[in-house]
DNA sequence: TTGTACGCGTTATCAT
DNA sequence: ATGATAACGCGTACAA
């Protein structure tokens, strides 16, 4: 009683109260009394309730076997002391840890931040928390991975972006699951038991594209596609482009297909930006590019006006990825929209079901949806 | 020497070491034959090393009294086995935990991706770790602070955008040190010891900006300006709008201060284009509006398009912020730079004295730049 | 220089 | 329904 009181009174009262009171319970008013932070543990409750650690335990994480009117003044203690379980100790001790990870490739990247942010609202619902990572172009998101689960003892991890060429050796190391959401190219030697992914068919999208834009008439199309060396989403893309062109009987020519600068940050504007620059400066003929990020597009956009030529007038720009963005530029810009939201959902709802044993491994394609808007126009 | 050799060793040599070694050392073949990652614990190391778990912790740790040999002896063993000290366990037993955070209000706005890169990069050579986390707009960052703290062993804390009206007592609640960075409106009857902020003079920013367009000519001026009724940056950019248009003599008019939508998310594209489309129909006469962000700018300028108008002929519209893409939009964005990286990476650097006990609370000015690119034009 | 043993805050097991 | 108590993996006094 002491307690409730004091924790409403003014000082003057406190102080009062502090003759009178026992000493456990003077260390608690002064505690609230002076807003301090000093770390009160579960032991520092069950003392206060007058009940044993294990109850207090059984309190908080929702047992069977407590009594409700101990549950009731238990949660009421907690809150008015601000006593907020210590997640070191917690993931310490229970085998159910609660941690998922998000491996991010490409921070700069705009596509990844809406995805991020429905993954986490998944994630809270379902008490995980989850840890954000970024992870460098240069970078070895298995390697970071494997770290974390030792260091975290992770559940499951969410890989976003980048591309997948490891081995089925390296990928069964994590033994726990993952799925990979809009990441590229898995051999298809690669055992499909031993991973999920969510994705859409970059190289049946890529296709669609490029497709839409030879039924504009377009014939001399450049790409701006990923990193050069590695099997990422920019290449499978790009293959649905050499596919699109194939099919359609004009020549896939090497030079008018530009992989990203590797001295500027990948999927950032300026890599769209300068990289178009450079080939405009060639003097090559094109009538359209498709660049397969919607950042690699505005970038190259800004770089066709300023080359002196026009969207979509002189040179048609379509992106990838349906990023806001695309709605607000000038000219906005025609893309590929990927389902983002729904992919990080599903995803994440899956990646749960897998922790939790309620489903095996998927693999799901999502369709994409070509939005038109302004910058690519009919060649005449 | 059973288990280097069996470490390089394929399959069947593995077995055949089985059968000749000690419980112990087959235990660990077979762990690293499978490249499983059952978990492996710093007793472990110390078994297979022939040495204390407190020697393994010396080595781990660099601290002094521990023989060379001994130490690379582990160290190597560590490498080997691919050890990774529990996080959790660490953080349980270490005063000195080394977990920042860094609390983002509003993870939509671009502006503050770039900072997270530069400050997770300073945590990661002191090896700190930082947990990252979103505040949404309805949240109190301080109560999750507070939170984080308790939970995690927080040593310090960054608190990226959003507003700080709090409290004297509550912050004091938050006995960690931290830094606001390019948060606003802090009472300035607060105690400057209790906490340390890094950020432009929002308010002499927005005076700036404003002047300028008053200097090009503009007497109409809007201004998209932040959240409806909390203090925040926002504002203090507005009161520099107000006192720069009473400086010359303009009637400060209620109807061209236009605050952010609420129903749309906060310092998004979709919410600078709503509120300019609402105000482009009232068909009030201006002919420049100053967006208290460049997010919003980019929307408003797309506003401005689709009502048939153009930018800058017809409005001149200024920015906030300087992010990249202003410099590859269409037009290109006149913004007020803020020196991102540079606040970022001083903010992190004092907060690591501040942790560390090197300095006391600080408060520093950044001085912002008015970058003049294309969206902005006298007025005839 | 090195090893033993204790404790960090929590959950789980086992009594009661 | 509840309370002791033993882990969890690590760092660190303290002893050797």
């Amino acid at each position: 009683m002491h307690l409730t009181t004091a924790n409403h009174g003014e000082t003057r009262k406190a102080r009062f109260t502090y003759v009178m009171a026992t000493r456990w319970s003077v260390f608690f008013i002064r505690k609230k009394m002076n807003n301090s932070n000093e770390i009160i543990t579960i032991k520092d409750i069950a003392r206060i309730c007058g009940v044993g650690v294990s109850t207090v335990s059984r309190a908080i994480n929702d047992h069977q076997d407590i009594n409700p009117e101990t549950k009731t003044l238990i949660l009421d203690t907690i809150k008015k002391y601000g006593y907020v379980p210590n997640n070191s100790a917690r993931n310490l001790k229970r085998v159910d840890a609660t941690t998922i990870a998000i491996l991010v490739k490409g921070i700069a990247n705009p596509f990844f931040t809406s995805m991020i942010r429905v993954i986490e609202d998944e994630a809270q619902k379902r008490k995980y928390s989850v840890e954000l990572r970024h992870v460098e172009y240069g970078e070895d998101e298995v390697d970071i991975a494997l770290e974390l689960i030792k260091e975290k003892r992770l559940r499951g991890i969410i890989f976003l972006g980048g591309y997948f060429s490891h081995s089925e050796d390296k990928l069964s190391i994590l033994n726990i699951p993952f799925v990979l959401v809009s990441a590229g190219c898995i051999p298809e030697t690669l055992n499909k038991e031993i991973y999920s992914s969510y994705t859409v068919d970059d190289e049946e999208e890529g296709y669609k594209v490029t497709k839409y834009l030879i039924d504009q008439g377009h014939r001399d199309i450049a790409i701006l596609s990923g990193e050069r060396d590695s099997m990422s989403v920019g290449q499978l893309r790009a293959n649905g482009y050499k596919r699109a062109l194939e099919e359609a009987g004009i020549d896939v020519r090497e030079e008018l297909i530009l992989t990203m600068k590797d001295e500027i940050e990948y999927y950032s504007f300026a890599n769209g930006y300068e990289n178009m620059r450079s080939f405009l400066k060639k003097g090559t003929k094109i009538t359209a590019v498709f660049a397969i990020s919607d950042v690699l597009a505005i970038g190259a956009c800004r770089a066709i006006k300023d080359a002196g030529l026009r969207v979509p007038e002189d040179i048609s720009v379509v992106g990838f990825d349906g990023i806001d963005l695309g709605r607000y530029s000038n000219p906005s810009l025609t893309t590929l929209k990927q389902p983002a939201e729904e992919i990080a959902d599903a995803s994440s709802v899956l990646l749960f079901d897998l922790i939790e044993g309620r489903k095996q491994n998927q693999h799901r394609v999502f369709g994409g949806e070509l939005v038109l808007r302004e910058s690519v126009c009919a060649r005449k």
